[in-house]
RNA sequence: GUCCCCAUCGUCUAGUCUGGCCCAGGACACCGGCCUUUCACGCCGGCAGCACCGGUUCAAAUCCGGUUGGGGACGCCA
């Protein structure tokens, strides 16, 4: 029987995820979902001094947001220190590790020496060869002590074969004996996450490429434990416009899931746009539902250079990469409309314009006017600021569109009560109808209906854009537009 | 300084393993056109790339070597 396939996301509490995070564990959940496997929540807090319980929240809402599932935990590897300690204890007794009772101070001065000498920066081994009498006589001294691992000598090097970059090799004098558990009895990263990864029987490692330089390190522990390896699968990472790495300290909240989510994005759109960050398909295919994109899924198809995620600082048309936006873009105007009828009624809650009668009565003419405004709309945002004259009477007017398309044409201030009436008039307040009495009285004047148009589009929504007026008209209604035009005079008193 | 990884349009990428179908395909962005009452959508067209040098070969984006460039790791952080 094939052994089921386990993997796990482990981020570390000390700040919102953002998309590098949010990466990794949707590939993580693309290769679960794939294969039939679990995945594995573990919330890695070890770090008390900079995890937090905000961050914990924080992490899962965004997950949650995202639409990624995970079938155990969140564990806590906090709450399994005395595992990593066992291990650590094992190695000592298995004459895998030993006690080094080097300080601090003195391993910084070497450090520094070798960095003036530009030599490698490892460990020298002092306390490696220590005899047991003088570790006994350390000991009882008092001093303290780390644990390291007694990294093989002489020829040979790790291997393993990672599923993205291939086979790896390392060789064990490239390799320090490296520090497992610190002078204050608390076990590091390094071994933490092998033992939980142990104990969680994780079968399959998908991270960062950042992580590819310790895995020799992991390996040789897993193998001192006498564990079986687990595969691993090293991504690319996520650069920035300059190639620095992403972070939170440098780019802020426009790397964090959370903003994404509050700058009107549709989850999966962003899903799926993450997904296309160093993944593709040998088609290129850029939109997949959800059940498509597990099924197209693989880890093999990850690319092996870094991506660049295209974030804009100070761009007065994108306020991210540009296609993310068009992704999502993509989405807002073609999803059936009901799938977006919850996001629409967010936005409008946020900037109190909801109705309950959006949801009841008027349902019908609420979701008719999200597919007529949905097409030139990018972020569900939109609907609660440029098209807010659709859902409330009280909007704001453009004041470009208000100077082009009405103050520059002074008839308007006698034509828009004459529009008015004629409108208030009208027995069937239909599309043909309307654009029959524009029309007609645009020929009256002698001018062009376009002025007319772009006057009523503006009085009437506030924008220089939009939808064709007299579907706009209708979706308004009667009643709306001729309060509307008869209001819109003011507008010359004004100026 | 040491070790590791990477290198196709501005960006995301296909093609690289298994050389020829690639004088390199798609998408986003950008530019132009059509449509049009506006803005979009849609449609049509355009701009733009195999980092460089050498080798192997009848043939190289693809294989080999080097150079350059970029990234990562080298913590008693995770």
């Amino acid at each position: 029987m094939k052994q089921e396939v386990i993997v796990r996301f482990p981020p570390s509490p000390t700040g919102y995820l953002h998309i590098g995070g949010a990466r990794t564990a949707i590939f993580n959940w693309l290769f679960a979902q794939k294969t039939g496997g679990k995945l594995i929540l573990r919330i890695e807090d070890t770090d008390a001094e900079r995890s937090s319980e905000e961050s914990i929240q924080g992490i899962i809402e965004s997950l949650k947001w995202l639409g990624i599932t995970w079938d155990e935990g969140p564990y806590f590897q906090s709450q399994f220190i005395s595992d990593h300690l066992a291990a650590a204890q094992k190695l000592l007794e298995s004459g895998h590790a030993y006690k080094c009772f080097c300080t601090k101070e003195e391993l910084d001065r070497k450090r520094d020496q070798a960095r003036q000498r530009k030599t490698a920066l490892q460990y020298d081994g002092t306390c490696r060869h220590l005899s047991p009498e003088e570790v006994a006589e350390k000991e009882a001294a008092g001093m303290p002590y780390t644990i390291r691992l007694k990294v093989p000598r002489g020829e040979g090097f790790v291997s393993f074969e990672d599923i993205v970059y291939g086979i790896i090799e390392k060789k064990y004098e490239d390799i320090e004996d490296f520090v497992m558990v610190r002078s204050n009895g608390q076990p590091l990263y390094v071994l933490s996450n092998a033992v939980d990864d142990i104990r969680d029987r994780v079968t399959h490692v998908i991270r960062g490429q950042d992580g590819l330089a310790n895995t020799p390190k992991q390996i040789l522990i897993y193998k001192a434990l006498g564990a079986p390896v687990p595969r691993f699968a090293h991504m690319s990472l996520t650069l920035d416009p300059k190639k620095a790495k992403i972070s939170k300290r440098t780019h802020g909240e426009r790397v964090a899931v959370h903003f994404y989510k509050e700058r009107g994005f549709l989850p999966w759109a962003f899903v799926n746009y993450l997904a296309l960050l160093g993944w593709s398909t040998p088609d290129s295919r850029e939109i997949f539902s959800k059940d498509e994109l597990i099924e197209a899924f693989s880890l093999e198809g990850i690319s092996r250079a870094n991506a660049i995620f295209d974030v804009r600082k100070n761009d007065p048309k994108f306020f991210t990469d540009p296609k993310a936006i068009s992704i999502n873009t993509h989405y807002l105007r073609t999803l059936p409309v009901e799938e977006i009828e919850p996001y629409v009624r967010k936005q409008l809650e946020k900037t109190q314009i909801w109705d309950p009668e959006f949801e009841a009565i008027k349902r019908d003419w609420f979701l008719r006017t999200i597919d007529l405004i949905r097409t030139r709309y990018h972020v569900t945002t939109d609907f609660g600021t440029l098209g807010r004259a659709y859902f409330s009477d009280d909007y704001p007017i453009e004041p470009k569109a208000l100077k082009k398309n009405v103050l520059k044409h002074e008839g308007l201030k006698v034509w828009f009560p004459i529009l008015a009436d004629r409108l208030q008039g009208m027995d069937t307040f239909s599309v043909e109808e309307a654009e029959k009495v524009i029309r007609e009285m645009a020929d009256e004047l002698g001018i062009k209906a376009g002025i007319l148009i772009n006057a009523i589009r503006t009085a009437v929504t506030g924008q220089p854009k939009g939808p064709g007026l007299f579907d706009v008209l209708i979706t308004v209604g009667q009643r709306r537009v001729v309060e509307r035009l008869r209001k819109a005079v003011t507008f010359f008193k004004l100026h």
